[in-house]
RNA sequence: GCGAAAGUGGCGGAAUUGGUAGACGCGCUGGAUUUAGGAUCCAGUUCCGUGAGGAGUGGGGGUUCGAGUCCCCCCUUUCGCACCA
């Protein structure tokens, strides 16, 4: 009976994970060489307990660049941690009675297990976890610095209420006007809390995208788009009664003469200054009151109708002097601009809706081109392109930059107004009234106001609570012994700050933590920071593109400022990978109960072949649908293939940094040895492009045109083979440190080098070149390698199926591609 | 609506800078071996055509000796932002 190879993967995986351990394969040097040095990150992950399919084919990837980078001789930092503050933990203590930490600490030690079985490269020496003290001691620390620069201000605004988690949000985590995690459709609030004045560094992080040449593009694009910075004119509207300045942002300064309303959001605190009586007062409180109890998707459904109501009160465009109504009207967004527009319904599809709903004046001051209409009762939609400005007094005719620039200096001439640039940006809400989280160490003193906990106080530790349930305030409030100090100012009486900071805090500086994770005294020592930062590859999901990416780049410009490190990026290469889907395309998810676990596959087919089906059924970036049909081919490589490779090992101990001289080799000799190198070039450059399905599909080659009946020297079978070897290495770890170790080499296959391809042998003897008639192919030809265009250009012509084609037609011209093709084009 | 990315065999996907489209793998077909096989090996496999040959990278134009690749228009899909004045 013909009996199947059964490997015994268990063994080998479990005694070579066991041996990297004890070898310290992966522990990393304290400092290292600046130049010599590759820093491989993960983005930081919650500890969940469960290791998924997207997790798996992250920390993969980080692997295989970890590995291969190892094996070229750089100093690799490559680090893992745990991002373990956060509601869900505080969903489990209110569900099962289990507190927060002890859930998360159980769940962090599940999930590292079940990582370290996966045999990734981490450095586990250096594991963090943010919802430790002596680590969350310099998220507070983090803080102060905001703090005394003026960077993190205590403020009442609107925002993002979720009546679910009972929480603040940040803009950042509500999508389509929909908490990213309850679900809950969120609430506008007014209510004081913490900011973060990211908007001060607007510029910055907008700017300094150019100067990361290695991040995706659609990244870039979302984070420019996000912070949305827009350059217009702020002019000085003035209320006719109360001679109060009406402040207006336009980018539109050339439609000024169009104004014929104006606009208030409902939220705005101008409205109570408006002296409103009789009538007016009421349809405007009313008003008021149902526009706020919108939510935020009801008022922004592009489709929905525009309303307002008009408060009987009159204002003065400072261009005209003219008087026009002004009104409270609900597409008018409080947070962006003055919270108040000038409407100009013939150059403004809002304004154009509005004015047609409630029977306001249109006026044309933009010529459209051709015949224009310029009656604005007769226009179908508004003109909201550049042109010549019309009706416009001493600015007819001019149009577009040059219009814009007029109106705007003669603005600031007259002091009626002046440029300035707004952003969509707001800035970062961080106060959470969640228990879970990184105290916020500020102390409210009646007399000094808020005052930062002195350093030696750090960290402010959280107190166990009885009682987790949200009720819209800080659990910790409740807690009297936390709340009741004295103030560090005065020594009178005090109260700590009861709410939490937002998670991305923590996540914000994480990557720093690591180049010096025991640190005591400091949050991370500068020596080491600037020796190891920037990260080389970031590698995570798409999803924090307008979140935590933008986050720790605002910390670490922050941080250059006050003068911790030197470098104003964090990360050199970001790298976004695909989703992970199931079989049909569907996103994988425990209610559709289409969950694949990659810890189920590697038991039954072990590691290796788990990541190398991954690897290989698509290249990194792009989505891939996860099916038992992707993991035959791999499976059958890496036994039938992969593990005899050693059968034909003839114990040879070459040298392998030496290269063959290509002309003493002979025969097949030559071919393999030509054939090697041109593997060993190719699976480097996919390497460097994170497309490890070309890399295998390149080594499944090599081993396909290998044949060890057909070699000569000893020493280039074993060449090929120990490459080989190396190569499929950073992807199929345990496999190829077994055969390594089986061939007899020394050391570890991660610490044997990266292959180096023989420049002069990567082309081979006789090459194939395409000859095309008129740039259709015809035929194909074999010729020396060295041959001269002319010597090729005799064979073509000598090609009968050429021939068919070039008899009697003149040649006009030959196109000779060297070692590639010739194009013959003719007449007739 | 705005912005970005992408459309290649039955399927996953190859094809740096324009230079033999379909590498590698799955699946399928035929054959070998085998008591048998869901094992292994060999051959074939873009489509049309018996063939010579022709067509072919979402569709249509263009630039070029030559276009999957560059330019213009259109269609489709995915993602992001969506009243930002």
């Amino acid at each position: 009976m013909a009996e199947k190879k059964r490997i015994d993967f268990k063994q080998i995986e479990s005694k070579w994970q066991q041996r990297w351990a004890e070898d310290e394969l992966y522990r990393t040097a304290d400092l290292p060489d600046k130049d010599n040095k590759f820093y491989m990150l993960v983005m930081f992950a919650y500890p969940s307990g469960d290791i998924h399919m997207g997790h798996f084919r992250n920390y993969i990837i980080g692997d295989a660049v970890a590995r291969q980078q190892m094996m070229m001789g750089k100093n690799v930092l490559h680090p893992f941690g745990w991002d373990a503050f956060g509601l869900p933990a505080e969903r489990a203590a209110i569900q099962r009675g289990i507190h927060p930490e002890e859930w998360t600490l159980s769940n962090i030690e599940v999930s590292k297990r079940t990582l370290q079985k996966v045999g990734i490269s981490f450095d586990w020496s250096r594991e963090i976890a943010s919802c430790l003290p002596d680590y969350y001691k310099w998220t507070q620390w983090m803080f102060i610095q905001m703090f005394k620069r003026g960077l993190a201000v205590r403020k009442k605004s609107w925002v993002n209420w979720d009546p679910v988690d009972k929480t603040v949000l940040a803009n950042e985590q509500v999508k389509d006007g929909f908490a990213e995690r309850s679900g809950a459709k969120v609430e506008k609030k007014e209510l004081v809390g913490w900011y973060f004045k990211i908007t001060d560094y607007a510029d910055q992080l907008i700017d300094d995208l150019d100067k990361l040449p290695e991040w995706p593009d659609n990244v870039k694009a979302m984070q420019r788009e996000w912070i949305g910075r827009s350059h217009g004119l702020e002019v000085d509207f003035v209320i006719e009664e109360t001679g109060e300045k009406l402040p207006i942002f336009t980018t539109r300064p050339d439609t000024i003469y169009g104004v014929t309303y104006m606009a208030i959001a409902p939220e705005s605190d101008l409205i109570d200054r408006l002296k409103l009586d009789g009538e007016h007062a009421k349809m405007v409180a009313d008003y008021r009151q149902t526009a706020l109890a919108r939510s935020e998707i009801d008022r922004a459904a592009a489709t929905g109708e525009k309303d307002g109501v008009f408060t009987g009160k009159y204002a003065i465009n400072p261009f005209t002097n003219e008087r026009v109504q002004l009104w409270v009207a609900d597409y008018v967004l409080a947070g962006y601009g003055t919270g108040a527009v000038m409407a100009v319904p013939a150059h403004d599809t809002r304004d154009f809706a509005f004015a047609r709903k409630y029977k306001l004046p249109i006026r044309v001051v933009i010529q459209s081109g051709g015949d224009s209409v310029t009656d604005g009762a007769l226009l179908d939609e508004a003109f909201v392109e550049y042109g010549p400005m019309m009706n416009s007094d001493r600015f007819n005719g001019l149009s577009g930059a040059e219009a814009i620039a007029a109106v705007s200096d003669f603005a600031e001439k007259e002091s009626i107004g002046r440029k300035v640039t707004n952003y969509k940006l707001k800035d970062w809400s961080i106060s959470r009234q969640r228990y879970w989280g990184c105290p916020i160490p500020i102390v409210h003193c009646e007399k000094c106001g808020p005052v930062a906990v002195p350093d030696d106080q750090l960290p402010v530790t959280l107190p166990k609570v009885e009682n987790y349930l949200p009720k819209g305030r800080s659990p910790l409030a409740d807690v009297p012994e936390f709340m009741n100090v004295t103030c560090p100012e005065c020594g009178g009486k005090a109260e700590r700050d009861p709410d939490t900071m937002d998670t991305f805090v923590c996540s914000s500086w994480y990557q720093l933590r690591y180049v010096d994770p025991h640190n005591e005294k400091e949050p991370f020592s500068r020596e080491k920071a600037n020796a190891w930062m920037p990260i080389d590859l970031y590698v995570g999901g798409i999803t924090h593109a307008t979140g935590h990416l933008i986050y720790f780049r605002f910390f670490t410009k922050f941080l250059r400022d006050i003068g911790w490190i030197d470098f104003d990026e964090p990360a050199r290469r970001l790298f976004n990978h695909g989703m992970v889907m199931d079989a049909h395309g569907e996103v994988m998810s425990k209610s559709k109960g289409n969950v694949v676990s990659p810890v189920a596959v590697m038991e039954e087919r072990g590691i290796d072949v788990a990541r190398l089906a991954m690897f290989f059924t698509a290249p990194s970036d792009k989505e891939v649908m996860w099916s038992e049909d992707g993991i035959t081919g791999v499976e059958k490589f890496l036994i039938n293939k992969l593990l005899p490779l050693l059968e034909s090992y003839r114990s040879s101990m070459p040298d392998l940094k030496q290269y063959f001289n290509l002309n003493d080799l002979t025969g097949f000799d030559r071919n393999i040895y030509v054939k090697l190198n041109q593997t060993v070039k190719k699976c480097s450059e996919s390497f460097e492009r994170l497309q490890f399905n070309t890399a295998i599909s390149a080594v499944m080659e090599l081993i396909r045109d290998y044949d060890p009946d057909k070699i000569s020297s000893d020493q280039l079978n074993d060449s090929v083979v120990l490459k080989a070897i190396q190569l499929i290495a950073p992807l199929a770890p345990h496999t190829a440190e077994e055969l390594w170790s089986l061939s007899g080499m020394d050391g570890s296959v991660f610490r044997s080098g990266w292959p180096q391809f023989d420049p002069d042998a990567i082309v081979g003897d006789m090459i194939e070149i395409a000859v095309q008639v008129n740039g259709k192919l015809r035929d194909s030809i074999n010729v020396p390698a060295d041959s001269s265009q002319d010597a090729v250009e005799q064979v073509a012509f000598d090609s009968e199926r050429v021939k068919g084609h070039t008899d009697g037609r003149q040649v006009i011209k030959k196109i000779y591609v060297p070692g590639r093709l010739l194009n013959i084009v003719v007449k007739g």
